[in-house]
DNA sequence: TGAAATGTTGGGGCG
DNA sequence: ACGCCCCAACATTTC
């Protein structure tokens, strides 16, 4: 048997693209059939949620597509990897199985226990970098320990990190005929019954994710640093989900923005202050990946002792966007529309959640995991925890967002108010971040009253002291 | 990648 | 012209 006729296999997870993917351009430097396959994991860990499930389904067909188009169909199976790898490889005849490596704790211990099994079965198998900057582990301070600061984590990877992996979409594929894939109908991602998905606004897949990195190039990159805080602006990239999914490749979005600063299409101060968003991602799977139990236990184990409120009422108004406070509840209102929360709203949110309601971090990281498109195991732990004041280089426990406040810096015309929370957006200016101070024939004027939009559940100064008081208490335990 | 309280300064109104 | 007060604007400190 020669393995130069075998097929190789390439197992898409979140690397959903072909152009600039290390392992589907090394299995095609084999110049071997190749086989892609995506498997669906029903025991995943942590299950993914509703929203990650719907732009799974679009990106799968997007990704099958192309990959139909450059002469080798998507082959879905579902079921354990380590049981339908080998299997696979026995009925198309692969000598090798190539993947992209996930970097979350599980995943990666698992990866291992699926090369082995690949290997006893007579399978090769190879792991490439197809997500991250710098691979986990290879970022380390002097004493050879990862950094638990941002800034210093940041300046080691840019001064030493070098774009690789880049390269263009293959075409002519040969394929082995005649495999049999699922339908991923039948995989049920889509919503229905009901289908709470119909105000996404989204294209899934990576021409989508090429066209929304163009889009921000010619509009959002020029003034980033200012036009990322007003989130009734599209100032923010909107790149967060086609990265989660690997829709393209993060030295792709950096050399990008770089390009276009270089040709003068927008200060380099700009496009830097976003690549240190793109850093900022990278240092939270740094993160995970040296301290697996970031989505559960925190990061600063003297906040685990803390007594988080029980406040059922309180979390379903925050869930519902029923908070009193318009920036929070608009905020709410459109990761439930749309899958997704601009990120200074995401950080006001999340004070509110933590702070004024005092309710834990992990039940908003957990509504958070259900309802974002862009849901990332590091992202969103190491954020929350970010937030909470429990995590590495978080924000000090007496930092609490004011919403008012935030609100009138952030949104002062209130247009981001007006376009969620509905029910506000005949109040003027001048009373939109606070209708619940807002003269009473202003409010009838407007057509407001406490049906149609509640009062605050919680007094913000009230529950500002009440949080200092509270958290001052883990500060001296420390 | 806060907010609020407290402190300081300086201009203008006014007796 | 002067002192006094008010207060906005800005700076510093504290949580």
């Amino acid at each position: 048997m020669s393995s130069d006729q075998s097929s190789v296999i390439v197992w898409f997870r979140r690397d959903l693209r072909l152009a600039d993917n290390p392992a589907l351009a090394h299995a095609v430097a084999t110049g071997r059939p190749i086989v892609p396959v995506y498997i669906l994991d029903r025991d995943e860990n942590p299950a993914p949620g509703g929203a990650a499930k719907w732009w799974l389904d679009k990106s799968l067909k997007a990704l099958d597509i192309s990959l139909t188009a450059a002469g080798s169909p998507l082959v879905l199976r579902s079921g354990h990897a380590e049981l339908e790898l080998p299997r696979l490889a026995g009925e198309v005849g692969a000598g090798l199985v190539v993947m992209n490596r996930l970097f979350e704790p599980v995943a990666w211990a698992r990866d291992a226990e699926i090369a082995h099994e690949l290997k006893s079965a007579g399978v090769d198998c190879k792991g490439y970098n197809g997500s991250l900057l710098c691979s986990p582990g290879s970022v380390l301070n002097g004493s050879g320990q990862p950094y638990k600061v941002f800034t210093p984590f940041s300046k080691s990877l840019l001064s030493t990190a070098e774009p690789r992996d880049l390269g263009p979409a293959p075409t002519g594929l040969s394929s082995v005929p005649g495999t049999g894939s699922e339908a991923i109908e039948d995989w049920n991602l889509q919503p229905s019954s009901p289908d709470w998905s119909t105000g996404f606004d989204w294209s899934p897949g990576e021409i989508g994710a090429r066209r929304a990195l163009e889009e921000f190039i010619k509009g959002g990159l020029a003034r980033y640093s200012s036009g990322r805080d007003r989130p009734a602006e599209q100032g923010s990239s909107r790149l967060s989900p086609h990265l989660h999914w690997g829709e393209l490749h993060p030295w792709r979005v950096v050399e990008s923005v770089r390009a276009a600063a270089e040709s003068g299409k927008a200060p380099k101060s700009e496009a830097e202050a976003f690549v240190r968003e793109i850093v900022w991602r990278e240092f939270s799977a740094h993160l995970l990946h040296h301290f697996p139990r970031l989505p559960e236990r925190a990061f600063r184990p003297e906040y685990d002792a803390f007594e988080w409120r029980d406040d059922p009422a309180g979390f379903e108004a925050w869930t519902r966007g029923r908070t009193g406070y318009p920036i929070v509840d608009a905020g709410m209102r459109q990761l439930w529309t749309t899958g997704w929360m601009h990120n200074r709203v995401r950080m006001i949110v999340a004070s509110f959640l933590v702070k004024d309601l005092l309710i834990d971090w992990r039940r908003g990281q957990a509504w958070f995991w259900d309802t974002l498109v862009d849901a990332d195991l590091g992202n969103n732990s190491q954020n929350w925890q970010w937030i909470a004041g429990s995590g590495a280089d978080a924000s000090p426990f007496f930092r609490v967002f004011n919403p008012t406040t935030q609100g009138e810096k952030f949104d002062p015309k209130g247009d981001y108010v007006r376009r969620w929370v509905p029910e506000l957006a005949a109040l003027p200016a001048k009373w939109i971040h606070t209708p619940h101070d807002a003269p009473s024939d202003v409010l009838s004027a407007a057509g407001v009253t406490p049906r149609t939009y509640p009062k605050p559940i919680v007094d913000h100064k009230a529950a500002r002291e009440r949080a200092l008081a509270a958290l001052k208490q883990i500060a001296r335990a420390d």
